[in-house]
DNA sequence: AATGAGCGT
């Protein structure tokens, strides 16, 4: 549990403590030793660094001091924190939140036989509106004494408050900027697109910097393929960018997240060890049965391919496993 | 130059 803010003298709605935070860093002494040669040791400098998130949303009404409604059990309030290096524990993250006083709780997935930090983690909060809105404040600003920026997002099973199943069609956009972000480059192309659904920056996890490229997705095909002619050459930052197919022509096999890509099929089974069908989603519209028999042929003998009508999905059986 | 990762007890 981490610390609370006291349930408050419940009459005085307080302001939060001044964005004071980091001044003794507990989780300096707790450091691990780097564990392996070419992970780079945590920057030591410039604790202060955190640069004012954008001002521009303004607090929701909901005060802090007049009791937090509690939250109810099924209550959605875990965010989703990724893109982490491997010193950026509980208690780092925590800090970073700590003024906010809505933290309950933080946990960083380790793995299993190294304990290193996978890169991920998740973020309890006190109640809904505080998780969304440190979702809104903090995802894709400076992370304190990292250089990189917040990756927040609901926690898919916790239900989040997006479900939009309409299908994404990506572009892949290189020669990025350094200081290029996701809110950059999805600004860049909105302007233009306004099916623009997001995009992402790709960083390098052990340095926390951008690979230099990234994807953008819309949810309007025709605007997909004019932004790959429209936009190739167009600046985003400081540089032209170089806009492509990508060429992840996501078939994802298995239902909630991409197991396998279209290049890259990794059948999935629901343990029946009799089972020799696989489910393939996600689907573009244009994928047909011969477009499955072509990839999936490769790797077995196939007894059936079949795309139901109108459907984005398929099932491959195959004569064994 | 480069075509992601990113969901746990």
């Amino acid at each position: 549990m981490m610390q609370q803010p006291g349930p408050g003298g419940a009459m005085l709605p307080q302001q939060p403590p001044p964005p004071q935070q980091y001044q003794q860093p507990p989780y300096m002494m707790m450091m691990p030793p780097p564990p392996m040669a070419q992970t780079q040791p945590p920057p030591p400098h410039m604790w202060a660094q955190h640069q004012a998130h954008q001002a521009s949303i303004p607090p929701p009404q909901q005060q802090q001091g007049q009791g937090q409604p509690p939250a109810t059990a099924d209550e959605v309030r875990t965010l989703w924190i990724g893109d982490l290096q491997y010193w950026m524990d509980e208690n780092y993250i925590a800090s970073c939140f700590a003024h906010t006083g809505e933290v309950a709780s933080v946990k960083i997935i380790r793995n299993k036989q190294t304990s290193q930090i996978e890169g991920y983690g998740f973020i309890e909060l006190t109640s809904h509106g505080a998780a969304e809105r440190i979702l809104q404040t903090y995802n894709g600003t400076p992370m304190p004494n990292g250089e990189q920026n917040f990756r927040l997002n609901w926690a898919s099973f916790s239900g989040g408050d997006k479900r939009d199943d309409s299908p994404d069609f990506t572009i892949f956009v290189g020669d990025l900027a350094a200081d290029v972000t996701d809110f950059m480059l999805q600004e860049t192309f909105r302007a233009h697109f306004p099916s623009v659904k997001g995009a992402k920056v790709v960083i390098d996890r052990l340095t926390g910097r951008t690979k230099g490229y990234g994807f953008v997705r819309f949810g309007d095909e025709s605007e997909q393929l004019r932004a790959m002619t429209e936009m190739n050459g167009a600046f985003c930052s400081t540089r032209p960018m170089r806009v492509g197919l990508a060429s992840n022509k996501k078939a994802v096999v298995g239902q909630q997240y991409p197991k396998a890509s279209y290049e890259n099929p990794q059948p999935q089974n629901d343990g029946d060890p009799n089972n020799t069908t696989i489910f393939v989603g996600n689907l573009d519209s244009n994928v047909m049965d011969d477009h499955l028999k072509e990839l999936f042929g490769q790797y077995g003998q196939l007894l059936h391919v079949k795309i139901p009508a109108g459907k984005r999905c398929g099932f491959v059986q195959f004569a064994d496993r």
